[in-house]
DNA sequence: GAATTGAATCGAAGCGCTTCGAACGAGGTT
DNA sequence: AACCTCGTTCGAAGCGCTTCGATTCAATTC
């Protein structure tokens, strides 16, 4: 293994200047910086992680604790793991994989071994049982998902009340009178999963304000179950004309069913939903959709933790605007 | 921070006592091993992860590397991630979350700073790219794939050739005489996505070994895809009476349609796939499938990698047998 | 020309842990 | 009584790096 020992005298300078090349702390001569440089290329150094933040008392690697479990929206997790990482990366951090099934003493256990400088929480739920725990981290910690008391949390989300109040004006302004909400299984709502139950009470909230019949439905994933909730959805008493979907694994087996039942989109049923853009792009009928920017909250949320990293900074609640994408899904009646 | 030291203070021991309470390299008597857990439970101690890496020249953790990007598969992909993490975390190791996209040179990176011990790889294709590197790694690697040159690397995977026997075998059985194969989109195969290759190779000795008329069918997903392909694959000259698909991604379609068609399952045409255990029982036919051993997989690279972490160990390749499961979608004639 | 400044570099003291040889008794052997 | 043995425990030397004065030397100032 070669060491900066080695590598300073191979460029004839001491330890501490080849420490200091390499973080740029101090101000070092063009030359000797060259010379260092050209060192370090010679010999394949590379610093050594432990020795470093033993030194420094830095690990640069940020734990992230993801849901490895959860039934659903596995291709959605996994675009904010990738973009976690890739923005990490940016910052020349590396990711320590923490799962949530592990236990809510995982994110403390790495913070008081020193694996870990800081920690990123996915999926938090409302009364997330792991909230009391986190806030007792010491070190900075950001949360993707807003728990009900989320005091001296940071948290990143994207505004599901309002996407919820979008999707529903979104079809009433189109002249729908009857819309329905198909929503996550039971399950989720139980958990008292947070985004699931903001994105019902904005929808709730908007129905009610214009005077709308609405109706919500819960749907588990696979094809009897989409069938039979369709059943329910289409009860001809409501002459239900409006879909907003906010289940994204249903989405594939809905349209078929839907297809099935000779029911064109959006002829017969306009159909909206909040699921990733290309997903909605994808469907075999392609869905106006308000998209779920996992790429952008998981940037965030890096950045919002390195920003904590230095400092010392006040805990932040930031909440993404939605934004709708019309893919003609929805028609107007 | 509570530090070894204080530890053995508090104790009234030595710090290489602590020491050797916590690794258990030496006999402690009984009743000092007792004062001592006594004082770091009281204390609240934590070994510094960075300490204990440079003084024993092992880190503890084990580099994964995740597709992050791959458009499919992510629960399957999950699923391996899950297990080899928990399996990990029953060494006492972390693991380090490298991505696919970040390019061959993590795996390299990760081991010469030494913040990893070893290296898990998982989505490995037939010619992938980053063998030669990998091979080159100077700590035990593992791959979750098997790259047609293997040569000095060890792998684990399941045994698609085997796989494509056994499927092409069960029609067999059954007095099937003329089967086809639906396998993935071309771009699979050009890729050379080495399990897309052997199951097609298993698929065609067996066939061929028993003399049936088999056909091999290319099939991208979508509806008009799966349609035209199945135009393709029930052309009347054949009398095709047997079907072995191998992607995943058209199944729900496939059974639609052939529903539409008016084609049932199996009273017109068996059906036999390889997929994971819940998405076959879960379609609108259950199917007879072989499953992909996620979770076995994921354990066994994990024992595999922690076995080769002291000793040096010859490398090897695993295939594990495939295990078929009768759902009822097969018939005989 | 003595004093001051500032840029560039060096030296050494840790960071918290593991590990190896040595030390220390107590008990058993000659 | 001198000598081993063996089970326990201790002391100290690193592991490879960062960081904080201290030092050096040339340029600038009075």
């Amino acid at each position: 293994m070669i060491t900066i020992k080695e590598v300073a005298h191979h460029a004839g300078v001491s330890m501490s200047t080849v420490s200091y090349v390499l973080s740029g702390k101090r101000t070092i001569s063009e030359e000797t910086k060259r010379r260092v440089e050209q060192s370090i290329v010679t010999l394949g150094y590379h610093p050594n992680a432990g020795a470093r933040a033993l030194a420094s008392n830095r690990s640069r690697v940020v734990g992230l604790v993801v849901p490895l479990h959860s039934d659903q929206n596995m291709p959605i997790i996994m675009r904010f793991v990738s973009s976690i990482v890739a923005r990490a990366r940016d910052h020349d951090y590396d990711v320590l994989l923490l799962t949530k099934e592990a236990g809510p003493g995982e994110a403390h256990r790495v913070i008081a071994r020193s694996m870990a400088d800081a920690i990123v929480v996915m999926d938090v739920e409302s009364a997330d049982p792991r909230v009391p725990e986190l806030r007792a981290v010491d070190a900075p910690v950001v949360l993707l998902g807003m728990p009900d008391d989320h005091e001296g949390l940071s948290c990143v989300d994207l505004d599901f009340a309002t996407a919820g109040r979008q999707m529903a004006g979104h079809l009433a302004e189109r002249g729908h009178r009857s819309i329905a909400l198909i929503g996550s299984p039971p399950s989720v709502y139980e958990r008292g999963t947070s985004y699931a139950a903001r994105l019902l009470a904005g929808f709730q909230g908007e129905t009610a304000k214009r005077g709308l019949l609405a109706t919500v439905h819960s749907c588990a994933p696979g094809f009897d179950a989409v069938s039979e909730c369709l059943d329910d959805v289409l009860h001809p008493d409501r002459r239900t004309t409006g879909l907003v979907v906010h289940n994204e694994a249903v989405l594939g087996p809905l349209l078929l069913e839907l297809r099935r039942r000779s029911l064109d989109v959006p002829g017969d049923l306009s159909v909206i939903t909040l699921c990733p853009d290309d997903v909605a792009a994808n469907l075999p009928v392609p869905l106006t959709s308000i998209a779920v920017p996992a790429q952008e909250l998981g940037a965030i949320a890096v950045e919002m933790v390195m920003a904590r990293l230095g400092r010392e900074l006040a805990p932040e609640v930031r909440l993404l605007q939605p934004l709708l994408t019309d893919r003609g899904s929805t028609a107007a009646r």
